[in-house]
DNA sequence: GCCAACGTTGGC
DNA sequence: GCCAACGTTGGC
């Protein structure tokens, strides 16, 4: 199992929306970035990921896990562009900054702290452990 | 709202 | 295959 962190901007698709979906899950579609992509690609079923809201909030909002691997995405004819299908798994006992993410030098190699560009992006397990840790909630 | 960083596109 | 131009993301 491995670990990944999901960037949103909450006005276009946020924690609640997400919820909302249920167990059913959502596509995570709009991707048009190849790193993001292949980090779909890779995922399995039952990998677990940080839902993140990027812009406003600029925090870690909730755990998602996997439901569906890397398929067409419905939102485009192009078949370069793949998306899995994630569902919300519970809320952060409290949101993770990335404030408090960059202030932590336990997470100083975190992709999330380094390259502010890439929506879709690996976990370590360490950086999970310590970002559960400060979220209140277990790993 | 600005702009730096980054990725993509397309002419040559 | 290089690189300039352009578009987008996302922190500030």
């Amino acid at each position: 199992m491995r670990y990944w962190l999901f960037k949103s901007e909450p006005d276009v698709w946020g924690w609640d929306a997400q919820v909302a979906k249920g167990a059913a899950g959502e596509e995570w579609n709009g991707v048009r970035n190849y790193q993001a992509r292949n980090n779909m690609r890779a995922m399995e079923l039952g990998d677990r990921g940080f839902f993140y809201h990027s812009n406003q909030g600029r925090e870690i909002v909730g755990i998602v896990e996997v439901c569906k691997l890397a398929h067409p995405d419905s939102t485009t004819d192009d078949p370069r562009w793949e998306c899995v299908d994630i569902k919300a798994v519970r809320p952060m006992g409290r949101a993770v900054t990335l404030d408090e993410a960059k202030a932590d030098p336990r997470l100083a190699d975190m992709v999330l702290v380094n390259n502010s560009r890439l929506s879709v992006q690996p976990v370590t397990e360490d950086e999970w452990r310590v970002i559960c840790e400060l979220g209140g909630v277990e790993p």
